[in-house]
DNA sequence: CAAGTTTAGACAAACGTTTGTCCATTGTCC
DNA sequence: GGACAATGGACAAACGTTTGTCTAAACTTG
């Protein structure tokens, strides 16, 4: 075959039913009806043929453009979401985005970093594009949003009448959390605070304020941490807890609010001469991949970021058929046991005889 | 003021031109005019202010399908890469995102697991959905693709004519790592060569053995480990780190296809009872955001790759403004030196008697 | 004040589809 | 062989824009 001189862009315009038409001497209707085999028109085997091969000949692909501005549907979904990168926002859009393409639908992705004007402007730039629904990952929607389309959230911060949500059972995360911490012997825990534009992170907070009470585990101020910090590397709880180790406040484990922060404790633990999990216990949240080939391997609360995306996909392909949807759905988390916790050192305060 | 009964989707029609003409008394095109700026009409302010007081009012948005089918471009990109998750097309397609939503543009995600059919098939279906240009990340477009748009590449393996595309400087990176180990004594190294599929494996392995060689270094079969696996999970390299260490072979060092398996590598050596770096050294690639928290820190290749992604970014929309674009740029890496890499231990075969 | 020019805007075609309505031709039935 | 139905397909409107052409009124100028 005669080798292609170039690949530069293309310059002629792609088919149209309208070439087609004049192509095969028929009209664009007819070359329609046949190519979307529209019921309740005859027309002979014959003339399906020659307009099937003509468009395979001529590469025709329907205009998404036209068709969805004549109603149709653009089969495209809009995705917000906080930031790119890694960590959990990637992972649950990973499952996301499996599914849309899977079932034959686009996605645009529209990263907003918290900020309050890009969030309410965002879904009706979508809806111009032609976008059909609206999944929201972590992202703080007003409680008087006026949304222009079908929508779906994950771990969605407010209750939104006619819109699904999909989060943790996060009262059940904290429960596994800290009576494994509990059942190891561990009493004088240091505790994470997610920062206050995380979705999870009152809801997280409260329902380990919640077990804790239950388990009679004390929270104290002083080995609370609070993170603040924008930030989607191990850096966010570095810092927090490189001051809790200066503070000489004694504690035989952390609670991370993610794995992330989970590998900025262990790195700063480490540097201050504290063995995980020898000397401090430490838990992750989320078990995102590279958790277990950490050294120490993270125990870790996980959460099933890629069902939980594909399954807020679902909800929002129900939508658009029409289909009934729950407005909540609770995924349930699960301890992971590897190797950054152990049973909490006996005596308070000997750290550095083992050697 | 009145709270919002509800927020469930909206069921009127969104505002159009002729809904504005319509309630101002004027004709559709005029109110185009307006909202565009149009120059070469002549509308007094009076209705000016008229109309956008209206277009706001009714919070009117312009279909850019409706625009985009008249000929004007739909401000939107198509990003082809290979998978979605965490890692090196992450942080690319980060880069890519911030700058495009930065200058105005929405973009497609599109992932394709390397499969050919897929490959081939999405630069139309892009089109199709108003797409003006395409991104490919990492993606093996074949060399007579017939590309319908402006395309630019990052990472591409094919050399195609008007396409631009932003690679690594390759020879430069392999130097940095081998010239690293070479000075901290290493003579015994192992490597690690890509996937076949990944656009990076082959140049970069054909610059790994071009510097060896000047650096006399010899490239051993026994210890060249074979990545297979289509993952961006640290167990890629596990298996053939594992198996290296049961054969017996000695070496002092690891050169790891990129960060993500210098992880597995590091837990393989872990569970060997080797001891990072003052019994191996590793060295990883790319340099994502964990590798400086690794315990031990990773010394790596820095690979930009968000400044990759947002280059590439840049490029489209100059082509997409009929701006000159070279066709190849090339990015420089950078040696990034922590803890994971060590002065080579000078007894070839003593590793147990350090407790 | 008639002729010419500017102003303010309407009108219509086009983009590529979908879909409701309509019209020949052919075939069927009594 | 005439009435009627089925077949095969054309025609046109509509979706929401943009943009080239046209026109009525108002203003200028000599």
């Amino acid at each position: 075959m005669p080798k292609q001189p170039t690949s530069s862009p293309r310059t002629t315009r792609p088919a149209s039913l309208k070439m087609l038409a004049e192509h095969l001497g028929l009209s664009p209707s007819t070359i329609s009806f046949v190519l979307n085999d529209a019921p309740g028109r005859s027309i002979p085997e014959s003339t399906r043929q020659r307009v099937k091969a003509a468009a395979a000949k001529f590469n025709y692909q329907p205009s998404m453009i036209a068709r969805t501005l004549q109603g149709k549907r653009m089969q495209t979904i809009g995705v917000l979401l906080p930031e790119l990168g890694e960590g959990y926002h990637s992972q649950v859009l990973s499952g996301v985005g499996d599914l849309l393409m899977r079932e034959g639908f686009f996605y645009f992705t529209v990263h907003h970093r918290h900020k309050k004007e890009l969030v309410s402007a965002y879904p009706e730039l979508l809806r111009s594009r032609g976008v059909d629904g609206i999944l929201a990952i972590d992202t703080h929607l007003p409680e008087d949003a006026l949304l222009p389309l079908p929508t779906v959230l994950v771990a969605g911060h407010t209750e939104l009448s006619g819109v699904t949500n999909v989060i943790l059972n996060h009262e059940k995360a904290a429960e596994l959390a800290l009576r494994h911490l509990h059942q190891l012997g561990h009493r004088k825990i240091a505790f994470m605070q997610g920062q206050p534009f995380s979705s999870d992170s009152d809801t997280r907070w409260a329902a380990t304020l919640h077990v804790a009470r239950e388990l009679g585990l004390t929270v104290s101020d002083q080995l609370t941490i609070h993170l603040e910090k924008d930030s989607h590397s191990p850096e966010i709880s570095y810092p927090g807890i490189r001051h809790l180790i200066q503070s000489r406040q004694h504690f035989t484990a952390v609670l991370c609010f993610n794995d992330v922060s989970a590998m900025g404790t262990i790195r700063a633990l480490h540097e201050a001469g504290l063995r995980v999990p020898t000397d401090v216990s430490v838990l992750g949240f989320d078990d995102i991949q590279s958790s277990q080939y950490q050294v120490p391997s993270l125990t870790t609360i996980r959460q099933p970021l890629q069902k939980m995306g594909s399954t807020a996909a679902q909800m929002l392909l129900k939508k658009l058929a029409d289909e009934e949807t729950p407005e909540l759905i609770r995924v349930d988390p699960e301890l992971i046991v590897r190797e950054s916790t152990a049973r909490a050192s006996k005596p308070p305060k000997k750290i550095s005889a083992a050697r």
